[in-house]
DNA sequence: GTCTATACTAAGATAGAC
DNA sequence: GTCTATCTTAGTATAGAC
């Protein structure tokens, strides 16, 4: 139960947060989310029309979240591969899942436009912004000229967002890491004077 | 609704494994089954103990069918390259999902280890299966030798599931596509003589 | 703003007739 | 094997008092 210090629609939305996180959308009761909120019925249905309604306000919070933190890695110090490396290996919940990619294989969070499109935007936000770094770092000679950025970006994406996948799979992290291994792997390659025998180095 | 020429049991199954692949585990309630498989509420717990004892034979099928379907593929004609190409670039119904991956994210199958077993165990056949293929071109020379087994397949597989992700939150098979690309281009960077300077070429 | 009452449908299952 | 009846709890709200 979130702190009564913060307002009521503030602990609906993390409880919400919460719930969507854990279990989906389809998953999440209003019943449940007032339970963990702390607030009653009559109180969640003054702030929110409805869960859809209150869902949408989590989604959002957590997108933002999520492209912040992303940006926190992806804007800092070193080289193009370096900062790809360094937010594909940064500490993660790993089989929570991510809070964000989970939803697409939630019916309900697809089937509604309002709703899948915050997490549309913010994939489509990560997609960009790795493919700028992919870009930056092939015309400053780091990369091997023909590495395409915007697949290259979105191959990085999905290797996470499937990482997970195979992460929940097994009930382990350990599959998450050797996919993204693999991965820094084929993307060292392509770096500019690499030699291909030293890419076992970790 | 399914054909009257299928037995109850298997009415029940066929239906359940449309509905979890649709809507999930937590989505998929027992009535939806029973209206959609044509079958009485007290015909389904004749046959089947329960919701959870019908998802497992309907996950079962499901998991079965799909290390067929990609057996097919790997064990067929052509280099090892040349068959994980075949394997990504197969026909899929890709806004639909992996019909064993989206089971990682439901809740209640991973949280239960008779349910999560089926999907465990086929991501890590596949992954298994790809990293033999892998090994072999590298032992015959396809591949440099560099190029780890193991962590490459755990790459492709990873791709690939998040390459739905991706698909599901855009609502087009596009990004999909862009993501297999990219770890195409990544792959074919690491067969021996390969010029990276070619490797844009599709 | 919050609470309680009320409503109606669905979820998930058991019992027993046929 | 299948059907109908019944049960209990949850899901998703609306109405109106406080």
């Amino acid at each position: 139960m979130y702190s009564r210090r913060m307002t009521t629609p503030e602990r609906l939305i993390e409880a919400t947060r919460e719930l969507l996180w854990e279990r989906g959308y389809v998953g999440t009761s209003p019943k449940a989310v007032q339970r963990l909120a702390g607030a009653g019925q009559g109180s969640m249905y003054h702030h929110f029309r409805g869960k859809p309604d209150l869902a949408l306000a989590a989604i959002r919070r957590t997108a933002e979240e999520m492209r912040a933190a992303a940006a926190r890695v992806l804007d800092g110090d070193g080289s193009a591969y370096a900062r790809i490396e360094a937010y594909l290996l940064r500490e993660r919940d790993v089989l929570r899942g991510c809070p964000v990619g989970r939803l697409t294989m939630d019916p309900d969070v697809v089937a509604s436009d309002t709703l899948r499109a915050p997490v549309d935007e913010t994939l489509d936000w990560l997609r960009g912004r790795l493919a700028a770094l992919v870009r930056e770092g092939v015309e400053g000679g780091e990369f091997d000229g023909a590495l395409d950025p915007g697949r290259t970006a979105a191959t990085v994406v999905a290797t996470l967002q499937g990482g997970y996948v195979l992460a929940r799979a097994s009930g382990s992290a350990a599959a998450f890491d050797t996919a993204i291994a693999g991965l820094l792997e084929l993307l060292r390659a392509r770096r500019v004077g690499a030699a291909t025998d030293l890419s076992r180095t970790e």
